[in-house]
DNA sequence: GTCTATAACGAGATAGAC
DNA sequence: GTCTATCTCGTTATAGAC
């Protein structure tokens, strides 16, 4: 048994690559196998030997997506750090992706929701909620030891926050650079500080 | 010459109808002329007569979303009513659109942006641009007269209360009910009073 | 002026070669 | 196991009939 030192670029995970930055930037109905194709130097039906449809390269692609964020939020957690500082840590994983002149990837596929095949609709809803419940547990911690003030329940308050955190961030994106989303969030946190 | 008592259901405008409806629920990317023509019972190539391409359905589209917004936006600042009543109503004209199972016409153009045609960014920047001009002015004259509190620049302020809003709306379509939309509305609402 | 027949192309997916 | 050749269908758009 080898052990992987490093994670090596499989054919799979370059097609995740590809497909999760098109679908960040274009959307999932705004692009195809051809783009893909095209890009790796392969033909459509090899990608369809690693992704059988369209709809299981999406569920791969949000969980993927899914557990490097969560792994993120783990350490965010972990970190010795007071609630305000891990909002901001939080707020920061969003204004990365804005920087990348992408979308997050639940956000924009909450957009298509109607058009999506339920097995993504329920993970698309997870990943919000797992946010939320995460983003919840921070701000509780908050409001215990008196450094941020927000009303229960909680729950709405995270909700709150990354309702406006994807909004700020999907109309930034049609406007240039980061500058109105980050008005947007200094305005949310400080809302959340006493 | 005679005189229109009421408008008549032409079928520019039934296209437009359709149109977007099936834009604010599936997307600009998700339709296509053939679902159009399946509803109205025309043939694809009748529809491309009213509208030559689909960017110019497109730009009707909007101009006559936009056209319909704002002249409620009018009678609102018409109205003898206080800011907070102004941004109640404001608010509400958003979650009408939600009860539809809709999402707003250039929110869901906006996360579409990257794929739209120069024509349609244009527009949908100058909807959200004077949607942000019609709420600092509102919330201006709350300020004013001590209803409001927010700070300058009050198009900041705007921005966040567009952006929180078309965020919650778009993800609250992912979950069941307007419960969720009408928790962060009423949050942010809250945020702006004395 | 309004619509039908048809084109030209790209989509996602299958069958089968190596 | 991995990929190429191919299929079928749906897409936007044009040409031309009435």
């Amino acid at each position: 048994m080898t052990i992987q030192a490093q994670p090596i670029a499989t054919r799979a995970g370059e097609i995740l690559d590809v497909a999760e930055r098109l679908v960040q930037t274009r959307g999932f109905n705004a692009f195809s196998y051809a783009d893909i194709a095209a890009e790796l130097g392969v033909t459509k039906p090899a990608l369809h030997y690693h992704f059988r449809t369209k709809e299981a390269l999406g569920e791969a692609l949000i969980a993927r997506y899914s557990e490097r964020f969560f792994r993120e939020l783990d350490q965010i957690a972990t970190a010795d750090e007071a609630a305000p500082a891990r909002v901001a840590r939080y707020v920061e994983l969003y204004r990365a992706v804005l920087l990348a002149n992408r979308m997050c990837l639940c956000g924009i596929l909450a957009a298509e929701y109607q058009t999506l095949p339920s097995s993504m609709r329920s993970a698309v809803r997870g990943f919000f909620e797992r946010n939320e419940t995460w983003l919840a547990n921070v701000l509780r911690q908050g409001v215990e030891h008196g450094e941020v003030t927000a009303s229960e329940p909680l729950e709405d308050a995270a909700r709150l926050v990354i309702d406006t955190l994807e909004g700020a961030m999907m109309i930034a994106r049609a406007h240039d650079g980061p500058e109105r989303f980050d008005s947007a969030s200094t305005r949310l946190i400080a809302g959340l500080l006493p």
